[in-house]
DNA sequence: AGTTGACTTAAAGTGCACTTGAGGTTCTAG
DNA sequence: CTAGAACCTCAAGTGCACTTTAAGTCAACT
């Protein structure tokens, strides 16, 4: 529970986050971030808020859904100010998120680049894996990252 | 324009590139991907399409909207089956993104790692930078990735 | 005390990327 | 020749992540 003199607007949170005031409300309802109300019933936010709302942007950005950062955040806890070793667990799991990313990204490009390098867009020659990934992308299902079904030219 | 005699059916299309018949008929209604007509007015596409599609698949796990993989699509030649070539500068040119993509995770990354290795969640002592990136987020404007703005504590 | 800007809610609207449904036609195997 | 799978169109529906609108309230400053 913040207390209301070190709390800021959603003005404020707004500003030093650059996410709307709408967005931030939106997170609210979703249970992404929390705040207490002024006797006028205007919503306060504690500081930690803005590293938290932080957090979302940066998740967001490595792919993750609204859900999937809420149940993440849900980790931190709700009555008391997430200390170093909170915000490091979380950290921690979501880097793991995000490695895994990077990996995902490079052998798409190292594939890529070879394929282009031999000349070989058909994939006859080229080898071709199914990618399982299914944390980052929004499609559903396995897919073919750069061909055909194994042993079909095209 | 393929001959009918190398063309293939919506549902293998679908079958082999992994991608439900109806986004594919979507992708058309698009004008990512292109089929004649049988006489009876039933699609069919060319072998080539495949290899489309798998680039808008690939293309989408970078970030790319289908409306800026439909512009980028459009530097194939709509005429001829695309060369080796033609392949080759659209993918460079892809290929490009997918850098930036894996600098900017990397970075995030680093950043993340740097912080929570020294324990300091403030801004006071974490340098932080503004990203200006704007390829693959989903977001509008400048976001700050780990924290507030310069000076500010949290 | 009044004005102005920031805030409140609830509901509806937006854009993207599809999916689903209804109702009908075509293709292929037996 | 016929059954059934696969295809067709068009319209409406879905899920996500918000934004916009309307009507009103609160907070800060003069």
């Amino acid at each position: 529970m913040p207390a209301l003199s070190d709390a800021i607007t959603i003005g404020e949170l707004s500003q030093r986050s650059g996410v709307a005031t709408s967005a931030l409300r939106f997170y609210e309802s979703r249970g992404l971030i929390a705040s207490v109300r002024t006797n006028g019933g205007q919503r306060r936010f504690a500081r930690p808020t803005l590293r938290r709302v932080a957090f979302i942007q940066a998740a967001q950005r490595v792919g993750l859904s609204l859900d999937e950062i809420a149940t993440a955040l849900r980790k931190l806890p709700e009555r008391r100010t997430p200390t170093k070793a909170d915000w490091a667990v979380l950290s921690r799991s979501w880097n793991g998120l995000l490695r895994a990313r990077i990996v995902e990204l490079e052998t798409l490009q190292t594939r890529l680049t070879s394929c282009i390098g031999c000349g070989c867009l058909s994939l006859k020659t080229c080898g071709l894996l199914n990618t399982e990934d299914r944390a980052a992308g929004r499609g559903s299902g396995a897919r073919y990252l750069l061909g055909d079904a194994p042993g079909v030219a095209d």
